[in-house]
DNA sequence: CGTATGTCAGCTGTACTGACATGT
DNA sequence: CACATGTCAGTACAGCTGACATAC
């Protein structure tokens, strides 16, 4: 990107303002995502696990991709899952370069669970605290937060 | 709903999804500012200074709070902070075990200009995109989202 | 003495880049 | 040959725990 006018135009202070909401927000997610890791998987790990079992079937760069790193870095997580008899690779009989990533039998098992324990805190949580209006007024900036990424 | 015997009381399924929803547009973030880190300084360098720059003078412990981590990883943090010359520590005068942090001039200004340059792009992105009525929606739930934390 | 602050050392998780073998 | 896929090796960042000196 190469707009002269980068550091020229500056945003509103209101935009501002949510934008410092959302980086703060966004670090204390992080970091109690971090804390509440349930000694079961790590946290990306798990993302791969529980994205094979929505999505099915994949490749190191396909699922690289879907989670926005490196493949070099998903790599690294599939070995991980692999030593742990989580995640199966077979070659494509279509293309000897790809590996056909599935689940195991104890991978599906550990997506299921992990769906259902590693962020029902946060699921719980929402419930607690949230009248069905402010989950609705949640879900709409949700929608509209997707836009930004 | 053979495996539904978690042992707590399972969350709504609309809890559920928006949980999802928050992890994963939680995760995109968390890739797109590490793509657009714009080579100054790290996150939580940049996210110290700032604290420093808006909240003025603090401590290890305090700063630590604040950011929601332990004094150990605060003290990494200003210790490279303290090797950029961006901060300045002295003891407390009235407490011997304490160090003021201070932000050094040289913290000042680039303070101010992560303030304008790191995140502008989320904050025009906001401006650009989102309606005062869109905007208002989304403060509304940031501050809700905030209690989860 | 017990408690609080801050530091150092070492570990883990997760991403990155570079180099490279292999297959299309 | 160029290009794509996947891997290994090395590095950076950012949190963590444990141990400890110092000051209250």
């Amino acid at each position: 990107m190469e707009m002269s006018d980068q550091g020229e135009q500056q945003p509103s202070p209101a935009a501002r303002a949510a934008a410092d909401d959302i980086i703060d927000l966004f670090r204390r997610l992080n970091i109690r995502m971090r804390a509440l890791s349930s000694g079961d998987l790590t946290p990306s790990q798990a993302s791969v696990l529980l994205r094979l079992f929505k999505g099915g079937p994949s490749s190191t760069t396909v699922l690289a991709m879907s989670e926005g790193v490196r493949s070099q870095s998903m790599t690294a997580t599939l070995n991980s899952l692999g030593e742990l008899g989580l995640i199966e690779r077979r070659p494509d009989p279509e293309d000897g370069r790809r590996q056909i990533i599935t689940l195991s039998q104890a991978g599906r098992v550990q997506a299921e669970n992990d769906r259902d324990g590693r962020f029902a805190w946060l699921a719980r949580s929402i419930d607690e605290r949230f009248t069905e209006a402010q989950l609705a007024t949640i879900n709409e900036a949700l929608a509209l937060l997707a836009q930004l990424t």
